[in-house]
DNA sequence: TAAAAAGTAAACTGATGGGTGTAGTTTAGC
DNA sequence: GCTAAACTACACCCATCAGTTTACTTTTTA
């Protein structure tokens, strides 16, 4: 027989996929301090020793899952400013992608496990958390490039960005982390999107 | 000698706010896991078993501080619409207001502490976080009264206080929350007050 | 097919930390 | 001044848990 079902990979592969899906489940769950190794690797169903061989530590396998969670992230592409577009049209494109972002999985579980982690220690919670400027920046050079192309008047373009991010979050985002609903209705999104647009350009909008 | 410095309280009293005190800056600077009781009556000159004759257990120490927190940022009173007075105006001093809880020490302590431990459990983090709401529950209610008076537009009167909310936080409370700014310019909270009126206004007001 | 690499089970170490028991000292209040 | 309540020092119990060791089996690979 070739193979029973791996279809997969070497069995040290999965082991270790196993091993980081288990720590993220229960670091998930659990937060870092009340999650033990062992009950990793019980999750994993992979004996203790082995984790140990993939991992060095508790805080390398930490390191390792945001590593991995923030490379899932990290794809969002660049979005830059299209003169021959509305500029309400590129607004609520650039929504709905941090939109689905903020709802995704992987990005809740992110927030979660990094958040509760790292509250305490600023320092590493910006290595680690500054994710969430990443897709900041790109609004951000949306604003300035949209400004420097007269379609736009705001002063001070990471306030406004700040803003816009802002206006999505507190109805998007954090209500999410904090389990109040589980995910957000295609509807509530979408009035957020839309009166998250029009709030924005009714006050940095030129009108077109 | 009447007193040495004692112009405080019983001495019992003095210890257990020594205690909740020494608690309240432990738990910030390193959470609740990572702060034993030892650390605590150390850091409180008192003794261990004084810690545990004033509190049964360090989870009770903690909802102690909790609550005392709470209890501090509770005082806030009540905001009614105004019909004689400007929108803008109303809206503006509210904001300042909400602004001023964000950047206060007290409620800065009472979210990283709480946020850090209850992060996990919704449940428990909705009770004593949700004091967050408690604020935006006065917000509502203004919102409704202008515009039940014909003073603004806003179809979804949760939605439209939490995104005037979410426009302080984004700039303010966030930021300051993860050690950004220690504490925020006299000049960016003007700055995010007045745009942040400006921006609402421009989608939910009525043009007086 | 044999050696090297990876996995397993389970007992173990060492340290930490919540919480208690005790015996003796200090403070409060009558 | 004397008693009860509160505080102190410190040893102690016990559970948890990160990380290790050992003796052995399975998988990979060349």
């Amino acid at each position: 027989m070739s193979a029973e079902h791996s279809f997969d990979a070497r069995l040290t592969d999965r082991k270790r996929a196993a091993i980081l899906a288990a720590a993220v489940k229960e670091f998930q769950a659990k937060g870092f301090d009340n999650t033990s190794m062992n009950r990793i690797a019980e999750t994993a169903e992979v004996s203790k020793r082995t984790v140990y061989n993939h991992f060095e530590s508790k805080d390398a396998l930490f390191l390792a899952i945001v590593q991995e969670l923030l490379d899932t992230t990290e794809a969002l592409p660049e979005f830059p400013f299209d003169p021959e577009r509305e500029v309400a049209d590129q607004l609520s494109e650039n929504a709905w992608r941090i939109v689905e972002l903020f709802t995704s999985d992987s990005f809740q579980g992110l927030v979660r496990v990094t958040l509760s982690r790292f509250l305490m220690s600023p320092q590493l919670a910006q290595e680690t958390i500054g994710d969430q400027k990443r897709f900041r920046v790109r609004l951000v050079r949306w604003i300035e490039q949209a400004t420097a192309a007269g379609r736009l008047k705001a002063n001070d373009h990471e306030l406004a960005a700040a803003q816009f991010c802002g206006l999505l979050e507190s109805a998007i985002f954090w209500p999410a982390v904090f389990g109040l609903e589980p995910s957000p209705s295609q509807q509530l999104k979408d009035d957020v999107v839309c009166t998250s647009v029009e709030m924005f350009l009714a006050r940095y909008g030129i009108g077109e």
